[in-house]
RNA sequence: GCGAAAGUGGCGGAAUUGGCAGACGCGCCAGACUUAGGAUCUGGUACCGAAAGGUAUGGGGGUUCGAGUCCCCCCUUUCGCACCA
């Protein structure tokens, strides 16, 4: 054992042996107990940076332990290699998609590999594989046939003088990141999957998720699939033979209806004016509103509506009611038509106001007064009572919807009914590199599947995405041409590719079986290790990616390849890391070394904006690149300071000096360790009893029993991995003391060498979770031959780490007052006597009576006194 | 606007169920060792006060013998959703 820490070259040796002797890679073990350990896969964007050093070490702090507890752990990781940076790099340098992407896992396999997270490599996966997406097709296939995948016309970003579409950051600001053409929106057919069937299972599955999700996730979601119950309402319309449904939370409120309104798309606006004089002013307002609601910032528009001159009866007391479009009602949600409400729906009340259409009031105040509805200046949503609501005046709210939408069911003219906000999921794209839809057009047979023989359907390399002119696919004709799998005729295959988030919705089935060419897992395989024992990823996922695989997950089940309905156990969402920035006035964000001593600009001199703590990223020059601090102090280093700097799930800062903190403790133990190793090795141990021990050695193994205990817990329940690393440093401080100790009395005894031997065969093991490297070098010095990763979790005594002697506090009125030790084991009449005889207590209480007092066995005496 | 979370020393953060607020680290101060130290080791470090003592967990109320922790109101910050009928 060297005398110094050099941590590249021990982290170095490590990572060569974990790969050669495979140490990580893992098999199912029936009767063993699994851990599935999973971190996000990560998206092949070019370089590793701080997040993901972050989320990695938490993933695998958490590996290790479960793995030095006895658990068969799964911990695998793999690629999210299709989507649009790729081709855009494409695009604007010519590269290839496919070199880009490699080139780019090659680069962050090798950072990954530096940071020497125990991943089992042999399960890696990369979604571009053909081998991967072959399963995406096949996936998709099984669900069409089920009806689970429909087409329909939906609106895309559209340049129209390219002629291609364009995702939402192609078309940021309306205009193509290409040409700069005006983007417009276009209705191309695409394929969808009825995720909202699914809207109550997914919305139902949340409550089990419950202590083991972040509750901000679930609620999140609950609202993203956003269920509301009310009911259905249909009006007729006059002169129609139609009527308009309109579908509200608040049918008791129908008698405080003033208008129906409409999205300006609904189908019945063109049909109300059909032969009507104002046909054309009112059809272009309407196309005004819509762009209106297309803009980006709905919530800041004003209220605009325009009256289509028809007329609706109100069911339930045969007023007419005018129809009208406005800009905040929108087609997707509900029917697309409301019922305003102006007394009780703030919306509603702008509304009426500003075009002056009259209206009534329903509803008595909290505290049961009537404000006529002339004297309104806001709705007021907090009201006990109906009023002038015909026969069902005088009830309460939840009383009168109940009886009311069962009067509408008895009338044959409305339903109770649900709504949700999630909505079907659109996955086609219009783009390149991407998983091929599986799908042939004949037509003579319309739309039909692959056959699961000829599955992969291979994306073509060597495509010019350069062309424009509709998907990139679409200039293929070796690819479009192929032939009808039903009639054997000419056809053409679809050409749009999958969304992405199809990929990561079943990666982790796969890693449990990667390469398996028969299916997209054996469900043997995948019953030994699903579910997800722990998932850890960034908050940004909490809904699109958790709700699409959780609904993935579902379909499985559907299929018959899974049991169970939930993918993920517990769910941990880290924290950020960021930085401050240092902003000139003149110059915008500056690198640190640009600015002096007296925060100024080295360029210009003008004072710089400094303590700003922003998220990192390379315009804000703040960025900490991983690869420079591990070729600083090393991978160990790294991973114990982002650990350290707070809990995972919150948001913490990168510090410098924290960072040579981490490293400055790691050399701490290090030079410990190399004290005592030598005599530790060599002298063979016994069991000592704690009687047989002088203080100073009876003490550092209580304290390592008592350490052991807060970790091992610390690990099972909360991970707070922050506060598991200041036990680790409190033990090293109490190594450290003890090694005092041990110096005052000259040579070490042979209880001094096996009390160390304890103490460091306790925090050896427990380093490795934090830093492996360092750890795996001291355990072997210590005369271990086999790996960390296969030995135990040292194991703590309730009865060692017993205090012998205790400090209770005490208190006179609720105020601290003195110290007192005690025996562990002191009665609690002999903590009141050994209070109230206390000097300071006494002179606290000044002769004044005790009331009681309460005694909190081996913490605390509170004497009452009037 | 709605929903959620958070607010503790100079800084990052501890305090698991109401029971000694400030663990651990950073920074700072002092000492030792050193040719030297941005190394290492040791000690100190919430605030006010000379001390006794007092004051402190965003602000204000409350419950309790006892509140960072529970309840109510307010302020601030962060995140998510947002004309969702």
């Amino acid at each position: 054992m060297k005398e110094k820490y050099f941590p590249q070259e021990i982290e170095q040796k490590w990572q060569k042996r974990w790969a050669d002797e495979k140490t990580f890679e893992v098999k199912e073990e029936r009767g063993r107990e699994k851990f599935y350990c999973l971190e996000m896969l990560a998206y092949t964007s070019g370089r590793a940076h701080i997040g993901h050093v972050s989320n990695y070490s938490i993933g695998d702090a958490l590996s290790w332990f479960k793995r030095m507890r006895g658990f068969n752990v799964l911990h695998p990781f793999g690629w999210d290699a299709f989507g649009q940076p790729a081709e855009t790099a494409a695009i604007k340098d010519g590269t290839d998609p496919e070199k880009f992407t490699r080139d780019a896992i090659a680069t962050m396999k090798d950072q990954l590999l530096r940071m020497g997270i125990s991943y089992d490599w042999s399960r890696e996966v990369a979604t571009c594989d053909p081998e991967y997406y072959k399963w995406n097709q096949w996936f998709f296939i099984r669900m069409w046939e089920r009806g689970m995948l429909y087409r329909k016309l939906a609106p895309v970003n559209w340049c129209p003088k390219e002629n291609i579409s364009l995702s939402n950051e192609q078309a940021s600001g309306g205009e193509c990141w290409r040409c700069g053409t005006k983007v417009i929106q276009k209705e191309l057919p695409q394929w969808f999957a009825r995720i909202t069937d699914y809207a109550d299972q997914l919305l139902d599955g949340l409550d089990q998720l419950e202590g083991g999700w972040p509750e901000r996730v679930i609620s999140m979601q609950r609202n993203w699939i956003g269920r509301s119950r009310g009911a259905r309402v249909d009006f007729k319309v006059e002169d129609l033979n139609e009527s308009v449904t309109v579908f509200t939370t608040r049918i008791d409120t129908i008698f405080g209806s003033n208008a129906i309104i409409l999205a300006p798309e609904h189908p019945l606006v063109s049909k109300i004016l059909e032969d009507k004089p104002q046909r054309d002013e009112v059809l272009s307002f309407a196309e005004k509103l819509k762009q209106e609601q297309r803009s980006a910032r709905v919530d800041e528009l004003e209220k605009h509506g325009i009256s289509t001159s028809g007329y609706a009866i109100n069911p339930f007391n045969q007023e007419r009611l005018p129809i009208w479009i406005a800009n905040f009602v929108l087609i997707e949600y509900g029917t697309g038509a409301i019922m305003s409400v102006p007394s009780g729906d703030q919306r509603d009340f702008e509304f009426s106001r500003k075009y002056n259409v009259p209206f009534r009031q329903i509803k008595l105040t909290a505290d049961g007064r009537e404000i006529p509805a002339e004297e309104m200046e806001a709705a007021d949503e907090s009201w006990t009572t109906t009023v002038n609501t015909g026969q069902w005046s005088g009830l309460s709210s939840e009383e009168a919807s109940r009886l009311m939408t069962e009067y509408a069911e008895a009338h044959g003219f409305g339903r109770s009914a649900i709504t949700y906000k999630l909505r079907d999921w659109g996955i086609s794209r219009q783009r390149y590199w991407g998983t091929p839809v599986p799908m042939i057009y004949c037509e003579g047979c319309g739309y039909r599947a692959v056959p699961d023989d000829q599955l992969p359907v291979v994306l073509p390399k060597g495509v010019n995405l350069k062309v424009g002119g509709g998907s990139p696919l679409d200039h293929v004709p070796e690819f479009v041409n192929t032939t009808c799998p039903c009639c054997g005729g000419p056809a053409k295959r679809d050409t749009d590719t999958m969304d992405t988030f199809v990929d990561s919705n079943w990666y982790y089935f796969r890693y449990c079986d990667p390469r398996n060419d028969e299916q997209p897992f054996d469900p043997e395989k995948v019953a030994y290790w699903m579910p997800v024992d722990q998932y850890i990823g960034g908050i940004e996922h909490a809904v699109m990616h958790l709700i699409y695989t959780r609904y993935w997950t579902k379909v499985m089940r559907d299929l018959g390849l899974v049991k169970f309905d939930e993918p993920v156990t517990r769910l941990l969402t880290q924290g950020m890391i960021n930085k401050e920035t240092y902003f000139c006035p003149e110059h915008e964000w500056l690198f640190p070394e640009q600015v002096t001593e007296g925060k100024t600009c080295t360029i210009c001199g003008k004072e710089v904006i400094t303590g700003r703590v922003e998220k990192m990223s390379k315009s804000r020059k703040n960025a900490v690149d991983p690869i420079e601090m591990i070729n600083i102090h090393g991978g160990d280093a790294l991973r114990m300071f982002v650990l350290f700097a707070g809990p995972p799930e919150k948001d913490k800062e990168w510090s410098d000096t924290g960072f040579e903190g981490a490293s400055r403790y790691l050399q701490r133990v290090w030079r410990i360790a190399h004290k005592w190793q030598g005599r530790i090795a060599v002298v063979n141990s016994g069991s000592i009893t704690q009687s047989d021990l002088q203080d100073h050695q009876r003490r550092l193994r209580r304290r390592v029993h008592q350490i052991v205990r807060s970790i091992t817990e610390n690990f099972e329940e909360r991970l707070h991995l922050n506060t598991c690393i200041s036990s680790l440093m409190e033990l090293t401080n109490e190594i450290y003391a003890f090694d005092q100790a041990v110096e005052k009395n000259g040579d070490p005894s042979g209880e001094d060498v096996q009390v160390a031997r304890e103490a460091f065969t306790a925090l050896i093991p427990m380093l490795a979770p934090f830093a492996p490297h360092i750890a795996e070098e001291l355990w072997e010095s210590f005369g271990h031959s086999e790996s960390l990763s296969r030995s135990q979790w040292p194991e703590f005594s309730a009865e060692l780490a017993r205090e012998e002697e205790i400090e209770v506090a005490i208190q006179v009125n609720g105020k601290l007052r003195s110290r007192i030790f005690a025996s562990a084991g002191a009665s609690d009449g002999e903590l009141r006597e050994a209070a109230l005889a206390d000097d300071k207590v006494k002179a606290a209480i000044e002769g004044r009576d005790v009331a009681k007092v309460i005694v909190i066995p081996r913490k605390l005496v509170n004497v009452v006194v009037k």
